[in-house]
DNA sequence: CGATTTTGACCAGCGC
DNA sequence: GCGCTGGTCAAAATCG
């Protein structure tokens, strides 16, 4: 029936056609023109090139990966449209130069340092953002941030003041949010993300982010209190995975999608048979060549996603070439957590939600020089419509994913 | 044919 | 104990 999920698809769509608050919604849900808006804030937003996420302190094998709900064709305006359109989202530009020379991470990975985050938040209230501190991530972002000064963590980003070209961006002053915690005592991350329109999926119209994980729905309930259903998700990447997620429109904010993580992956990234088995049906899995006629315009970025998942642990994956798994899913306790968080120093980040590993992380940083480049190696050979797939229009060109191509069937500028 | 989504039923936890 | 609520199960439907 109704849902007022979406996918990175509509995330995009979103951005691009500015219609990021334009999301159905129930008629008795809230209207978005009666939300008050967000705060003017400061805080940085640190895009970890490849040589600084080698670097990174906290051995996250996720931080060179790439994150699907901030990648976009940069030049599709790139701080231009965010500053039109009130996105939340930084695109960088994609050339195939910048692959070659690795110097490009196709969806670079956020990170905010606590100590960044905005002591003026209070005006988010998002009640699912309401409590703890929290420093959590998915596998497509990872935020720290303290609620103790915000009420709603959001990560919100000016519509004036977006740069781009370096791997800081500076973040003020947000039209939408975009927020990652832990549920308080229930060992729970909870991500808050704006919630995209559903403009194109399945028969319900239900739309999900994806986050690189292959999730399988199986369940959805009314939540009492809520004009919006929740989703159940379990990880379908592999069998036993006790990881699960929760969807959900924000009771406060319609616009914003709440995503409750449960349980931790017990798994390395996706494997590339179950890689397939969690995509979304329309990507075929025939479609390995990525200029397969059954990769059509409509299919959602969350199957692209998928798709691209299969990729990495053929070869490039860090942990995929050393059975056993290389890396663990950390196992929170949550409850040590809880006791924690409201002590947490500005530089804790303990409560971070990473891998641990088991073997050298010098190893494992070496491997991501060929993560950070094979990430793109996948956009390229997957994430392209057929005019790029024949290889004689790689020139310099700005290469565009078809997932985004309805962005550019109209007026925009593809070089 | 295999995998996912949908959706009603079932179960457990909690408060009264 | 009862009712409410949230989470999960599983059969049927759907899709590529």
């Amino acid at each position: 029936m109704d849902n007022f999920q979406g996918d990175l698809t509509d995330v995009v769509r979103g951005i691009r056609s500015g219609h990021m608050t334009s999301s159905p919604g129930p008629p008795e849900g809230p209207s978005p023109s009666s939300l008050s808006p967000p705060p003017t804030s400061d805080f940085h937003v640190d895009f970890p090139s490849v040589a600084n996420s080698q670097m990174n302190p906290f051995g996250d094998p996720f931080v060179s990966m790439t994150d699907p709900l901030l990648s976009l064709p940069a030049n599709f305006s790139g701080a231009g449209d965010i500053k039109n359109n009130n996105s939340f989202a930084v695109f960088p530009n994609i050339t195939v130069d910048d692959h070659v020379k690795n110097q490009c991470s196709v969806f670079p990975r956020i990170r905010i340092s606590q100590r960044n985050i905005i002591q003026d938040a209070s005006k988010c209230n998002s009640p699912a953002m309401a409590t703890s501190s929290v420093a959590a991530a998915s596998p497509w972002g990872m935020i720290n941030v303290d609620s103790a000064n915000s009420p709603r963590n959001c990560l919100l980003v000016d519509n004036n003041n977006i740069t781009s070209s370096s791997s800081q961006i500076q973040i003020s002053s947000p039209p939408q949010n975009f927020s990652i915690k832990r549920r308080k005592g229930q060992g729970k991350k909870v991500v808050c993300i704006p919630a995209p329109a559903a403009m194109n999926s399945r028969s319900s119209g239900e739309v999900v982010p994806s986050d690189l994980w292959a999730w399988r729905k199986y369940g959805q309930k009314p939540i009492k209190g809520s004009p919006y259903p929740r989703g159940y998700y379990r990880c379908s990447s592999s069998k036993g995975c006790p990881a699960r997620k929760q969807v959900e429109r924000s009771r406060t904010d319609p616009n914003m999608l709440v995503i409750t993580y449960t349980s931790e992956h017990n798994h390395p990234w996706p494997t590339q048979r179950n890689a397939l088995a969690g995509s979304t049906r329309s990507s075929s899995s025939s479609s390995s060549n990525p200029c397969s006629k059954s990769a059509t315009a409509t299919t959602s970025v969350s199957s692209r996603v998928s798709q691209n998942k299969e990729e990495p642990n053929k070869s490039h994956m860090p942990f995929s070439s050393t059975p056993p798994s290389p890396y663990v899913a950390r196992a929170v306790k949550e409850e040590d957590v809880e006791e924690r968080k409201y002590n947490m120093e500005f530089d804790d980040v303990d409560d971070t939600y990473r891998p641990d590993f088991q073997h050298q992380p010098g190893d494992f940083f070496a491997d991501l020089d060929d993560l950070e480049e094979d990430s793109l190696t996948m956009l390229l050979s997957q994430g392209f419509s057929g005019d790029n797939c024949g290889g004689g229009n790689l020139d310099n060109k700005r290469m565009i994913p078809d997932v985004f191509s309805d962005f550019f069937d109209d007026d925009s500028p593809r070089s």
